[in-house]
DNA sequence: GAAATTCCTGCACAAAAACGCAAAAAGCAG
DNA sequence: CTGCTTTTTGCGTTTTTGTGCAGGAATTTC
């Protein structure tokens, strides 16, 4: 193979994928490591890719993909991620909003899973993109640049209008008392929607934030199905949960 | 073998395969490999391939795996984008469609600009939303992951609701006869959406698309309002342009 | 913090290109 | 056909280019 047929390639498969990493080329291509990594600095140095560690980003791609840019600890939201995507299925529709815990889960998402994924988050939306078997639909409005989702009424009917079969909720505070609450208006009314518009309700939620309370209220824990975090079901916190009715996992 | 019929030969195989390799047509042929290089540098000097360290590609290789790309495109975007960017002034609504140009344009947008941008292209969204004063509306409906845009009648019929002061169409070809053409139809209903709900109608075009059609009329010369291309509005490649009525910059 | 990846640098080796030169082939005039 | 010029080709040598490998540094991950 030529030089310069390799790069094409790699160049298509960037602006196809958004992203590319080094391993996965050079097992693709059949040429070392350090052969595909000259050939994204060079596409870096024309400025066709940028190239960070590990591999290369389109051009577009790279603003929002923040690699750990969580407050919180990364491996928790990792575990709590695999367990999300294990209750979603082949066809099934999902309803995703926003915030890191749900990124996570959209990068964990299995190659080979075909479902439909509806969001109106856009580092999530840039996730389901690149996924070969996932349809995307964008729920849209106007953008609300704090938590890089659309807000707003005609995103609300828009939610409105569907049922899903599952949802996913990032998840600011929960407690026993007060249920799940948040901090942000419009992101409230925006998950409100959702938990209306789905047979079932999934909260993720990193045990930090188990047993806090923010001012607004979403809803209350007879509303969600299930609370996700990264401690084991018998966790002693998890106990008044599931005496209220939650499966945990 | 006469060199006018080797050359020939040479030539046709790079038009068949999209490439060649020196060592394979000097064994095919039976000459040595500095005849085959000779060949192909002339060849190379004639515009007939492009000649590559092991081989030649043809040129339509290039226009597959790298189309437009180069410093010099990009340049001319950026030209196009800052002429375009000179049409905007606070408080303006303005619609943009997606493709490079236009992303090129979101990133010259000057920082202290306030206005409302509306599109349902990721990447420009993703332009659009780091910007500290303008406000972003998305356009939500199903990912073409293709075109990394939403389409769908949701799109078409949410356009169709607006009247935005400007509206800025990345253009794919455009012609006298044929008007403004593309190659993609639900891209190309979206285009039409976006004309008949401006006040304005502005196409932003690379001079090699001048003069170029494509299978799927998108509007008439005489929907749009103005034409920028990075060409100085006296070219003579415009008054044909000009002459119909089309404002150029 | 420790372990695992990934990256960078210099180096070696092979493949290909560039260059000069001379032999071979072709064209041409007598 | 012969002698001459011009073009084309092949061959050695030198340069350049492309690739892989080994190490140590840097970064990410757990």
């Amino acid at each position: 193979m030529l030089k310069k047929e390799r790069q094409a390639y790699i160049l298509h498969q960037v602006n196809l994928h958004n992203k590319v990493l080094s391993s996965l080329l050079c097992s693709e291509i059949n040429v070392s490591e350090d052969t595909i990594r000259r050939d994204l600095q060079e596409l870096a140095d024309e400025g066709k890719v940028i190239k960070v560690h590990g591999g290369a980003l389109s051009h577009s791609f790279n603003q929002v993909y923040f690699p750990n840019n969580g407050v919180y600890s990364q491996n928790h939201k990792k575990t709590i991620a695999e367990k999300a995507v294990g209750l979603i299925s082949n066809g099934m529709f999902v309803l995703t909003s926003g915030g890191t815990t749900i990124i996570e889960m959209a990068r964990s998402l299995p190659a080979q899973l075909k479902a439909t994924f509806i969001s109106g988050s856009i580092p999530a939306i840039l996730e389901y993109m690149y996924h070969p078997n996932i349809e995307v639909i964008l729920i849209g409005d106007k953008i609300s640049k704090n938590s890089k989702i659309t807000v707003g009424s005609e995103a609300i009917a828009k939610i409105k209008q569907l049922k899903a079969d599952i949802c996913f909720l990032g998840t600011n505070a929960i407690d026993v008392e007060h249920g799940i609450t948040d901090n942000d208006w419009e992101v409230v009314q925006l998950k409100r929607a959702m938990i209306e518009s789905s047979k079932m309700v999934v909260c993720l939620s990193i045990a930090e934030k188990i047993n806090s309370a923010q001012p607004i209220r979403v809803c209350g824990l007879d509303e969600i199905d299930m609370l996700i975090t990264e401690l084991p079901a018998n966790d002693p916190l998890l106990k008044p949960y599931i005496d209220a009715g939650v499966k945990v996992a």
